[in-house]
Parts: C-alpha cells; sequence; structure tokens
DNA sequence: TTTATATACATAATTTTGTTATGTATATAA
DNA sequence: TTATATACATAACAAAATTATGTATATAAA
C-alpha cells in the first residue's frame, strides 16, 4: 500500500469518522473502505493505520473486541463515549481547515 | 507563532501559490499574508517556514535577492520557470487531496 | 530609559506521523 | 507451488512539523 504525503495529520479524523458511521470495523476492512471511497486514491498504509489505532484506543477514544472468521483473527474498532464527543471536534477542525487552505489556494468553489 | 496540525504537507503548496500570486514575498511577509488571509486561523512557524523556503529554493523552484530596508534585510523569493510548473502539479494534488478527504469526512458541499 | 513588541532572518533539538520493510498466519485462485 | 488476498503487528527510517534558542534593528509603551 502507498499513500498521499498530504494524509499527514488527517488519518486519525478518517479513521473516527469512519467509526461514527459504521459502529464496528476492523483495520482491514478500513482500509479497503477507503480505498473503495477514494477510488483507490487514497490507500492507507498497515505501517500507518494500526500504530493510529492502537492510539486512538490509548486515548480512549476506541474499544475493540476480537472475533475469529475463517481461521483468521479480526479486531473490531467501535467508538467509546469520548470518541464520539471526538469525532465533532476532529470534524469541527478539519471543515476549518479545509474552508482556510482553499482561500489560500483560491480553490474556493464559487457559491452559485 | 503556533500551527495547526493538519498543515503538514501543505506548506509548500501555500506557499508557490502565493508566490505565483505575488511575484516577489519575503519570508515575514509570507507569514503575515497566511495570517491575513486566514483571519489568524493558520499561522505559520518560522521554524517550518525559513527550512521550507530553502528546500524550495534547493530543488529550483525559488531563486533569491536580498534587499536592505529601514537597517534590516529582507530575502525575497520569486518562483523561477520550474516552480511555475510545480504550482500547477501541486495544486492538481491538493485539490485532489481535498475532494478525496471531504468524499470520506462527508464534507462534500451540496451543489445547488 | 528600559522593556515589550514588531520586524527579519536562521538553526538545533525534539516530536509527530508518516513510509518502507519485515514478520507471522490462513484462504483461495492461478 | 506460487501469487494474491485477508489480517494482524512492529521495527527501522524519513519527512516535516513544533519548540526553543540565537542574532539584530526599530519603535511604542511603561
Amino acid at each position: 500500500m502507498s499513500t498521499n504525503p498530504l494524509l499527514k495529520g488527517t488519518l486519525q479524523t478518517i479513521i473516527l469518522k469512519l467509526l461514527e458511521g459504521n459502529a464496528e470495523m476492523y483495520g482491514y476492512e478500513i482500509t479497503q473502505k477507503v480505498k473503495e471511497v477514494t477510488a483507490g486514491e487514497i490507500m492507507l498504509t498497515e505501517g500507518a493505520l494500526y500504530p493510529a489505532l492502537h492510539k486512538l484506543e490509548a486515548d480512549g477514544f476506541l474499544e475493540t473486541f476480537t472475533q475469529v472468521v475463517d481461521n483468521r483473527v479480526r479486531k473490531y474498532y467501535r467508538l467509546t463515549e469520548e470518541g464520539g464527543k471526538e469525532v465533532t471536534s476532529k470534524l469541527d477542525e478539519a471543515r476549518s481547515f479545509i474552508d482556510q487552505l482553499q482561500a489560500l489556494l483560491n480553490l474556493k468553489p464559487v457559491v452559485k
């Protein structure tokens, strides 16, 4: 898997948002979902994804449980209550940052 | 000065774009312009800005000249021809990334 | 007058957060 | 039996920030 350098700083937000819309997801599923939604343009690397999931769990934003499917272990993640609040907060930040960035780069779409 | 963690990866693009619209700018001027355009929400740190300018120059995208104003030295930067092409390329990347990110975060504004 | 703030540059130490590489293990299609 | 997909994890490394520090001048405030 390969990634975009612009991803920096947004990975946690992406994970949290996906888990807001999906109740529970496992790591590999997250990589596939991101690939699907972005038509293959954003591919999460495992070296970035798993440490990010571990950190979100350590921070109390995610909780986990495992399940064996086809003799393979899946580790499912879901939002904690704290995590639910964090989604809102991170989304606000992302929204604001995208606005400012578009202003700086003159990419602001003209509202008709 | 303080910054947004989301800035990661976009600083060079911001610098290049500002220099596309301004012919020549010096470092401090860039920090002020960014602050102004983003209503103080994005503040470039000197520890990020100056190394970024030096790198863009080393890469051949910017050229410099100095000027003394009020007994203080200013180092002006302007785009090289190579730099001009790089702006287009970086902007395309940024545009695409913002699109994908908005899709993932469900922030896509509804087109009316 | 001396102190804080603004202007103007630069760099070193550190931290964050990625990429790349490697490892383990099972299932399935070629 | 070999490659690819599924599924996790971590170590070595690199990029790109933050934070801290340093130099120096101009100007407004205490």
